[in-house]
DNA sequence: CTGAAAGCGCTAACAA
DNA sequence: TTGTTAGCGCTTTCAG
């Protein structure tokens, strides 16, 4: 059987076209009790519009996504960026368009381009929150225009977003506990290198970590949980003093991005592949480390699929009418030596 | 600036659309020098079709994929059309449509289900050859028809495919490889069991652990390479002579999806822990074996990406003319027990 | 408040 | 060999 149209409610429901358009989509210039007739009879006729009819029509951008992520191209937010380019062009056709008012960094003027955006007629946006707490008024805005915003890799738990798509920091700290166990022998110490523990995202990765440790590894205890504030010299000075206090010292959790100077404070204490460091994320500088053994295993939050979930969710729902999850946790993936190829930031230069 | 449309082209050729119509898809009836100005045109002027237009104009199905895959849904195969069928929906707007054909298990039948498809005017064809010798002319004949298609899983080697997906069966054995060996000490014993080493899939796992282990572990060992041709009895009896045999066996990777009577080997045998077991793939039985241990990783073959993938690959290149690569290994995904959760199999039923 | 009609860019059938 | 034309299903504008 043929798909109902709208030519073919209009026939049931006895009006022309242009009323059934006007009760679909809520515009304005129809008695409600047509518009009720019409959308019941829309409903028993399983009514989907047609978009690439709808798309031809309208022209140009039916639906236009706004992205707000940091500028920085060179490795976690380009991927994203990518992701979202991607699938976005995929469905140019249907009329899908974005609107990209990126900031220099994590939160450097957000407030003023996600204003920006709500002023642009988007009808969705994505965003990486640099600070929530600025955000959520915008968000809630956004939100009441009836503009859909889905966070992304960092949430605004606040606000009323419709989405957020990254991973789960504590799922995070728990697989690198189960790797550190795995790798170790009963007894052994592990420490955890994060960043600021007030944050969120490292405060549950380092619980998760922690928790899992304790669960997974009998009779093992925690040396340290250390907190370098992404300072490049602190994460170095103080793991070298904690390997050098800890000599039982076997496994390291390195929960921010910044684990080059853990690598480097490993290879100069002569412990590298001695103790078992699992870290966060992937970046051409650690090709080498985990080439020769000092990184034994990466915890990838995959930022190409975060973007291009993020604009499928959008598109789903806003094109068909599919249900959009809450939260959406991706699966970290596990980067090893043998398959670090696979992953783009290093297949694809 | 806006794109150039077919009105564009006919004005600036001096023709009318039907003729510039014929000129763009090679349809008869036009003269080649015609044609010939006309694509030049269109060149020039960077022409792309309008989809939507296009979808709405031809009416229902304007891309047609024929899908021949294995019907037993259970696990893998579903996944895969799992995959496929949500992939396929997203741009159903598009006049992309499929037209499914499985084969009630691998190869059963195949021959007949693929010529089947030929005759209904698909344009592209993604199927899992069983019997690559026999649907390897099947494949010739599509290609020389201009059906584009795409093998998943499984390749068929000899023939002019456009493309294969799945994941690099020597990087599964690697990464196994590299598990292994860090799970266990130096000048550990490791065995490898497989099904038919003659089937290229096997052997390649084979190799790559083989391969892999011999330099990932220190003075490390390969006790056997036990083929057990996907019987329960043989692998569970194999097994458990293979650690009678080897009191110092530290490793075992099951190459084949049929781990489940080495597990209960292991169970019964009372090394399950002791031994470090990395299996293939993932289904719902296996869950208990990594909650508890008995199976330390498994080698995810991501059939639901696999899927997705192959039919992204054919309305990339055939609606937006990307290009289209040879062969697309996807990344193995390492399953744990901390994120068995995360995948499919566990969490959709 | 409702109806009628003109396209959106393309395909396909028919005319010339 | 080429031109003309009628839609595809929807949005939008202009009349009533």
């Amino acid at each position: 059987m043929k798909r109902a149209g709208i030519h073919q409610i209009a026939k049931l429901a006895k009006v022309s076209i242009g009323t059934v358009d006007r009760a679909l989509h809520g515009r304005p210039g129809i008695r409600e009790s047509t518009r009720k007739r019409i959308l019941r009879i829309a409903k028993k006729l399983e009514y989907t519009p047609h978009l690439a009819a709808r798309a031809l029509s309208v022209g140009r951008a039916n639906l236009r996504i706004g992205i707000c992520i940091p500028e920085e191209i060179r490795f976690f937010y380009g991927q994203i960026r990518a992701g979202i380019f991607d699938e976005v062009r995929r469905v140019k056709g249907l009329g899908v368009d974005l609107v990209y008012r990126p900031v220099p960094s994590l939160g450097e003027g957000e407030d003023i381009r996600i204003a920006d955006l709500l002023g642009e007629g988007v009808s969705a946006l994505i965003v990486t929150p640099g600070n929530p707490k600025t955000v959520a008024p915008l968000i809630e805005k956004a939100e009441q225009q009836n503009i859909r915003v889905v966070c992304i890799t960092t949430d605004a738990p606040r606000s009323h977003r419709t989405s957020f798509v990254g991973i789960d920091p504590e799922l995070s700290g728990r697989m690198a506990a189960e790797l550190v166990a795995k790798f170790v022998p009963a007894g052994a110490k592990a420490a955890v290198i994060t960043g600021m523990l007030t944050t969120e995202e490292h405060r549950l990765k380092s619980l998760g970590f922690l928790d899992g440790f304790r669960k997974d590894c009998e009779g093992g205890a925690i040396a340290a949980v250390l907190e370098a504030h992404e300072s490049e010299q602190e994460s170095y000075g103080k793991t070298c003093r904690l390997i050098a206090g800890h000599p039982d010292l076997h496994g390291i959790y390195v929960s921010t991005v910044n684990c080059l100077p853990v690598c480097r404070a490993l290879t100069d204490q002569g412990v590298s592949g001695k103790i078992a460091l699992i870290t966060t994320d992937l970046f051409p500088e650690m090709g080498p480390y985990l080439r020769n053994g000092t990184i034994m295993a990466s915890i990838y939050q995959d930022p190409y699929l975060q973007g291009q979930t993020a604009v499928r969710l959008l598109t789903d729902l806003l094109l068909n009418g599919a249900p959009i999850p809450e939260t959406r946790f991706l699966n970290p993936a596990i980067v090893l030596r043998t398959n670090l190829g696979q992953f783009r930031e290093f297949s694809h230069g």
